[in-house]
DNA sequence: CAAATTGGTTCATTATTTGAACCGTTGGTT
DNA sequence: AACCAACGGTTCAAATAATGAACCAATTTG
């Protein structure tokens, strides 16, 4: 692994639960030297990625990372395109609902809207990390990703969540085979119980699954007529965001019958 | 420099103007040998910091930075709160409104707000870099930044932009004090002509200054009231802001009287 | 107050980065 | 069709930068 890429791993340590942190915990998870630690922190420091608590100087992420998202967002405007389809999908649905990107091993939460007509709704954070196989989300990524990442992804351990979860490569590879039937995927308590996930696949220009769009809720909630409504309504919002930034869905990507 | 600041920078020219640059034109913006970005791309490729076009091949920036900037988000939300201010600031002053990030040697706009009020209006795009000297944002910054990082900035040549632009050292410092004295800071023209600017700095936790929030109107419309107007509305936006990324003013900042 | 832990530093050893030159392709020009 | 320039990508000996065990000083903890 190169020097770069041993600087960057280190940023991966941040996440929503734990956004600061000091030389000596970064020296523990990432298992390297602590005067490494120290001068790539000090490399990423000077460019802006991280900075410096004053008193207890531990380091948290930086303003650089939010100029190179609005750079990103300038080019593939996905965040601001989806924060308005998430607002009208959550509204439509009475449900939590969330987009998420697929990464190496892998996906990220990226943004998510909540709805206000129930008490009870599946609650969520943003930059989350979730895994592909225990999750809508992440299925209905791997049902329209390349047939070798797939591989790649399922052999890995598959960990069991819940009770719930599907372990079993031979179990997902049929899944996959099941949500690309439809164009829709959904999984019941297999990332935490009680939480019913619809979600379809959101693609880039090049006719790949970059992403997803999620509804989740509760399962309590879940009867036939509002799962229609959900699948009706996530179809439609799954095409509007593909479509409005600038990605097109594969040839064989079911189509819903417009009326 | 290390390889890891190298790799950094290599990310630092992607631009508005600029989202693709294939690896010929980075080699020549760089100055690196060929070699030499080929592999640093292939690593910030490696953790999603960059993706490659498939046509072209052309580097763009990756999913990564939107994760990452999430994650930043959650702990510093400048972004969504300021989103809000924003577009309140602009509704209040019928102009064009944005926050910048002060950086080492530059300022970066982060978001701005149109209003609808006005045909005539100062457009603007996300992320682009602007100086410190030239800028009402600039300015505010540097005038409650570290003096030693203000004379850093300072001893570098200083752009004319236009006519109207501050390039001797000494009279940038007498505006800084006079910005100072009012905790308000405002050009005409210097960044471009015919373009008044109206910015006050936003505090971290620190009490320093870390970015600005701006208004920016076509000269011809500043009239002593409008002018006023605004002075107050920014005065309110940025004290709110500050407050709400959870910062504060240093103690000798002027206050608003509060009716 | 002693032991442990923190961020930070040193420097000889080691492993990685570097860059000139070299491929194979592509796209335009004559 | 032959040519040329520019592109992304690759090679390998030489040069340079990264590494890590040990060491500080300063806090924090039992």
């Amino acid at each position: 692994m190169g020097t770069v890429s041993k600087a960057l791993k280190l940023l991966s340590y941040f996440a929503p639960e734990r956004t600061e942190i000091g030389l000596s915990d970064l020296t523990r998870l990432s298992g390297m030297n602590k005067a490494t630690v120290y001068r790539l922190m000090g490399e990423l420091q000077e460019s802006g990625f991280v900075e410096q608590g004053e008193n207890d100087r531990a380091y948290r992420l930086g303003p650089q990372v939010l100029h190179l998202a609005a750079l990103r967002e300038a080019s593939t405007p996905i965040l601001s395109v989806s924060r308005r389809v998430l607002r009208e999908l959550s509204d439509e649905t009475g449900e939590t609902t969330h987009v998420s990107l697929g990464h190496d091993t892998h996906v990220q939460t990226l943004s998510h809207a909540y709805s206000p007509s129930h008490a009870t709704k599946v609650t969520m954070e943003d930059a989350q990390t979730v895994t592909y196989h225990a999750t809508s989300s992440g299925l209905a990524i791997l049902a329209y990703a390349d047939p070798d990442f797939v591989e790649q992804v399922l052999a890995q351990p598959l960990k069991a969540h819940t009770s719930m979860t599907l372990v079993d490569p031979d179990e997902v590879r049929a899944k996959l085979a099941a949500i690309r039937e439809t164009g829709l995927s959904d999984t019941l308590g297999s990332f935490e119980l009680e939480v019913h996930s619809h979600a379809v696949p959101i693609f880039g220009a090049d006719r790949r699954a970059i992403g997803a769009l999620a509804v989740a809720a509760p399962a309590s909630r879940m009867s036939p007529e509002q799962q229609e409504t959900i699948r009706a309504a996530l179809r439609r919002a799954g095409a509007a965001l593909t479509h409005r930034i600038g990605g097109s869905p594969p040839a064989d990507y079911p189509q819903e019958i417009t009326p």
